[in-house]
DNA sequence: TTGTACGCGTTATCAA
DNA sequence: TTGATAACGCGTACAA
C-alpha cells in the first residue's frame, strides 16, 4: 500500500525538515542525537516502510555482514549440518550466510570464490574438492585480506586458519573397535589419498593394526569414491584375495553401504561373519534395517567452532593475520553391522 | 604479490592518463571506443588485478545479479535438486544463487526474506515453511516489485508465479498402482493438510480409490510429519483398526520408511501381505534392502523451469508483471516394496 | 544536538 | 572517440 519506490534516508529527512545524516544518526543509535528527534525519525520510518539499502551501507562501510560457504555438496548431511552450526552461530551476530557448492570441481570451486570475493563478502569458509589440486586461486583470494577459514578439508598453508577432524583418531578408533570385536583381519575401503583427510584415515588404521600386532596387507585397502557402486566392487575385488577379510573399515558411508549389500547378495553374514564400519554418521546409517556403526564428525561442532574462529579474526587486530588450527574428536556410533557384543539395537 | 590494496578504474585510469569514464566504457564493450583504448585498458587491469566492485555496480545500477533461494531444509534431497536446477539454469546468465534456509520456521522464513531483500536481490525463489500461515512478510515483499516465483510449496496470491508438483496426479497414480497390484484396503499417511501439496495428494488418493469402486475410511488416514517415528507411529495406530490395510500411500518418504521398519517388525511380509509407496524418491528409498516405491518430483526440472519463468519476467516489460503458474507431472519409481509383479529387483 | 559536504566505485549524460 | 560531472544511498568528519 505506502511506498512502490525505494524511500531512502533523504525522503525522511524532506518529511521531517531535518538534514538526512540526522536521519542516519537517529537510525544508528548515534548517542549525540536528542531523544525526541531519534523517536520521531523511528516512527516515521516505520511510517514510510524505509529499508536500509545495504548494498550502499556496504559500499561505504567496505563490510557487507554476508560470509560465503563453499562446499563440494550441500545434500550431504555432513556439509549441511555444518552450514547449520556456522549459521546458528553467526546469525546472532547479524551475519548472513551465502551458500555455494563446487560440485567437486576446481572448476566451480574457482568460480564461486571468485564470485564470492567480487559480491565483497566478510568471510569465507570452504571444504575444498576433490579434485582441487592447485592452489593458485586460494592464494589470490588471500591477497585480498578476506578472512577465510577451512573446515574438514584443508589445504595446509600458513596464515589461514582451519578446523578440522582428527581422522588420524578416527582411523584408529574405528580399526581399533573392530579389533575388540574380534576381527583379525580388516580391509578398508579408502577415499581418495590425495585428500589429506583420507590419507589420515588410513594412517590410523594401519597405525591400530600395529599396535595391536596385526599384519598389513596392501591388497587389502581398496581406493573408493562416495558411490554405492564402488563399494560393491571393493567387496567383490577384496573377495578375489586367498585371504578374506572378517571386517571392513570404510572411510565413507555410502561405500559401506555398497559393501554391505554385496556382502549381503554373498551370503555373508553381519556381523557374524563380517563386521562393517562406516564414516559420517550420515542419517540413513542409522534407519538401515541393520543399521551401520559410524564415525560422527560432529560437524554441527566444526561449523560452530569455524565460525568463532572467523569472529575472532575480524574483532581482533586487522593488520595481524592470526592463524589458528582446531583438531576435533570424532565419536564412535556402534551399531548393528559392527556390534557383535550388542545384544539390542541401540538408540542412537 | 601484485596488489594489497583494491584497485578501482581510477586507478587505471590515472596510470593511463585517461579518464575514468574511459576505463569504465572500455571495461564494458562500449562500441564507441577505439580498439586501441580497450585493448590498453584491459592489459592493464589484468595487469594491476583489477576486480570490478559490485557492490558500487549494483548500486549504479539497482542490479546485483544475485538470487535468493529460500528452503525449508537444504539437505533434502528434493531441494537440493531444485536448487541445483536453478543454479544450472541460471549460472549462464550471469546470476549467483544465494541459498536460505527456514527450518520450517516463519520466523527464520520472515528473517531470510527480509534479508535478502535489503541485500538487493534480484528475485526469490520459494517453498514456504509448513508454518506460514500468515503470508503478510510475502504481501510485504511484493510491494517492493521483487520478482518472485514460488515452487513446489506455494502460496496462492495473484500476480505470483509458481512451478508445482500436480500434487493431486501423484497422490491418484501412486493409489492406482496399489490397487493394479491387487490391493483393496489402502491407507493413507497424510502430511499436513495445511499445505496445497499434502491436501492435493490426499484428494488424489481419494479420487482414485472412488473412481476404482474402493470405499474410503477416513480411519485409514493418518496424518504423519517427516520423521520416521510418525511412520511407525501411524502403523501402529492403523493395525488397532478392526479393518487392517494391506497397502500404505506415504505423502512422504521418511513415513513410508518407518511404516516398513514397524511392520517388518510386527512379522508382516512386504509386498506380499501390505504395499507401500513413498514420496519424494529421496535417494535412500533405493538403497534399502527392500527398495521403496516411490514417487519422483522431477526436481532438476522445477528448479530449471522456475529459473526460466524468473529469467522471462526479468526480460519482459518489467511495469507488467506476468503471473504464470506451471504445473508438472510425476514419475512414479515402482521397487520391491510395491511390485509384487516385479520378478527383479529394478533398476531404479 | 544538528547541518554541510564529501567519499565509497561505478555508470550514464552531456559536452567537447 | 573521449572527458568532466552528476548520481546511486549511506555514513561521518568537520563545522556550527
Amino acid at each position: 500500500m505506502s511506498g512502490k519506490e525505494k524511500v531512502t534516508i533523504y525522503d525522511i529527512s524532506k518529511k521531517l525538515n531535518i538534514s538526512a545524516a540526522t536521519v542516519s544518526r537517529a537510525l544508528n543509535q548515534n548517542p549525540k542525537i536528542s531523544e525526541k528527534t531519534r523517536e520521531l525519525v523511528a516512527k516515521t520510518a516505520l511510517e514510510m516502510n524505509y529499508k536500509q539499502n545495504r548494498l550502499a551501507q556496504a559500499l561505504k562501510s567496505g563490510k557487507t555482514n554476508n560470509v560465503g560457504v563453499i562446499v563440494p555438496y550441500i545434500n550431504r548431511s555432513f556439509f549441511s549440518s555444518v552450514i547449520r552450526g556456522i549459521e546458528e552461530e553467526l546469525t546472532p551476530h547479524g551475519y548472513h550466510v551465502i551458500i555455494c557448492q563446487s560440485h567437486e570441481e576446481v572448476k566451480n570451486e574457482i568460480n564461486q570464490l571468485n564470485a564470492l570475493l567480487n559480491t565483497q563478502i566478510d568471510g569465507i569458509f570452504m571444504s575444498v574438492s576433490k579434485t582441487t589440486q592447485n592452489t593458485d586461486h586460494i592464494k589470490k583470494a588471500l591477497e585480498e585480506h578476506t578472512p577465510l577459514v577451512f573446515f574438514d578439508r584443508k589445504i595446509e598453508m600458513s596464515g589461514v586458519s582451519s578446523v578440522v577432524l582428527d581422522d588420524f583418531k578416527a582411523g584408529y578408533m574405528a580399526t581399533e573397535h573392530l579389533i575388540m570385536e574380534g576381527c583379525k583381519k580388516i580391509a578398508h575401503l579408502s577415499g581418495d589419498i590425495n585428500l589429506e583427510i583420507y590419507k589420515n584415515r588410513f594412517e590410523g588404521y594401519r597405525s591400530a593394526l600395529e599396535k595391536h600386532g596385526l599384519t598389513y596387507h596392501p591388497e587389502h585397502v581398496i581406493q573408493t569414491n562416495s558411490k554405492i557402486e564402488s563399494g560393491q566392487q571393493a567387496v567383490a575385488q577384496l573377495w578375489e584375495c586367498e585371504e578374506k577379510p572378517d571386517a571392513i573399515f570404510s572411510a565413507g558411508d555410502y561405500a559401506a553401504l555398497g559393501a554391505i549389500q554385496e556382502l549381503k547378495s554373498r551370503n555373508i553374514r553381519i556381523p557374524e561373519d563380517v563386521c562393517v564400519v562406516g564414516f559420517s554418521n550420515e542419517p540413513f546409517t542409522k534407519y538401515m534395517e541393520l543399521p551401520i556403526t559410524s564415525m560422527d564428525q560432529t560437524p554441527l561442532l566444526m561449523g560452530k567452532i569455524a565460525a568463532q574462529v572467523f569472529l575472532e579474526q575480524v574483532k581482533g587486530n586487522k593488520t595481524l593475520t592470526i592463524e589458528k588450527k582446531v583438531v576435533l574428536s570424532p565419536e564412535l556410533f556402534v551399531r548393528s553391522s559392527s556390534g557383535r557384543s550388542i545384544l539390542q539395537p541401540a538408540e542412537n
